[in-house]
DNA sequence: CAATTTCCGTACCGTACGGTACGGTTCGGG
DNA sequence: CCCGAACCGTACCGTACGGTACGGAAATTG
């Protein structure tokens, strides 16, 4: 183990370009498609490093999530004074965040991936893919309505129940249709308005209407 | 085309028990586990006989959901005149049954099966396992919120978005977790209550609180 | 420039799959 | 009782995968 935790493997340049390629692969044409021999033949690389950089297939996969994951930095700028209508729009832009990430075709490739395996190989890559895909925007979620809470404009016991709550009235079951096949939302703003208005229903501390706000904030 | 149409394919008893035998060499071993030689030798036939009775692997693949789908006939009794305590109860039946469904080891293995097939064959399965499988759960759950605004105890505008709401309140992100290998809560009923509690905060027409009502109710 | 390491492309190996073919057996109808 | 259909068990075929081996090219190092 190294001192520097949390940013340790991180692959060459060449690596990554590799990866790359694989979840090329992978989206396009599923799990059958990323075969050892198909993503040389791709990547313009030999088996052999293949073999050398990741160790096997298992480790391919692995690498291709955290190379994913490494991509999606989230920014947490909590600097600034939350107001009613603040937090409103953030709670809006992290709910399009939300569904734009979950209906992005590496996302749904990688999750769909992830499932497959998920009960013969005691579900290795899903603990991967949502401790490196998840955690990063959980904790934005969780840094945001707890600024909420210490504003006085949000009410709950347990700030990670609430989280959960706000997650189910932006996603419901839309992750699960689109990993089955089915195309995404026509608009996904207004989700996320209407789920962030009943997420302010049930834990907001003021009783303006999310039109009234809407139509103050001049949108 | 015959006339009787919903439950035309159905299969004879001895299919039956072939499928019964594949869904648990899915269930015990994922996809992986469940091919044509290993099923004859589990379930005593011969491959041969397994192709003349459902064509190829993914005809066996949709013969399985038909046949789990026929297993689970939602009752719906919606005789009885509605009232508040007996709206929450409802709704809390349904809300336990569908965590206790979602969280069955035979639904999350057809589920991570068609989702893991659901990228190279255009989601053939995955469109099967939404309607067989959704199809009743959702017919009963929307039938009891209707009923719910038939008796003024409900309000809301589109019947599909308050019955999507209901449905993030209860599974958030639980469903694609347990598909990724966690697993379950340790308490669905609690689960429910609190689901349940803030679907009526959203949609219900009365102010009284669930603790309330669940002491007047008597548990 | 020479030595050494890294890498590419290909060929190869064992295995296991989906699907087919076939001889022997069971079983129900005439 | 006999015939035909359905079925079982096994053997077989072509294919494609994951993983390894090897010879030669390219790049790196001193």
């Amino acid at each position: 183990m190294i001192a520097e935790a949390g940013r340790m493997p991180e692959f060459s340049p060449r690596q990554n370009v590799v990866l790359e390629q694989a979840l090329r692969l992978l989206v396009e044409g599923g799990e059958k498609a990323l075969t050892t021999s198909g993503l040389a033949r791709a990547a313009h690389c030999s088996k052999e490093s293949l073999y050398k950089w990741f160790g096997d297939r298992e480790g391919l996969l692995a690498a291709m999530i955290a190379h994913q994951a490494s991509k999606v930095r989230t920014f947490e700028r909590s600097g600034e004074r939350l107001n009613a209508v603040l937090l409103r729009e953030h709670l809006e832009l992290f709910a399009r965040d939300l569904l734009e990430v979950l209906a992005g075709d590496v996302s749904l490739a990688l999750n769909r991936l992830a499932i497959g395996q998920s009960n013969r190989d005691g579900s290795k890559l899903g603990k991967l893919l949502l401790e490196h895909g998840r955690r990063q925007i959980d904790r934005r979620a969780i840094a945001l309505i707890d600024a909420g809470k210490r504003a006085g404009l949000l009410r709950f016991d347990d700030a990670d129940a609430a989280y959960h709550t706000l997650y189910g009235l932006i996603v419901s079951d839309l992750h699960v249709r689109m990993l089955l096949g089915e195309p995404g939302l026509k608009d996904n703003a207004r989700q996320a308005q209407k789920a962030v208005d009943a997420f302010l229903t049930l834990h907001g501390t003021q009783k303006d209407s999310g039109e009234a706000l809407r139509a103050a904030s001049g949108r």
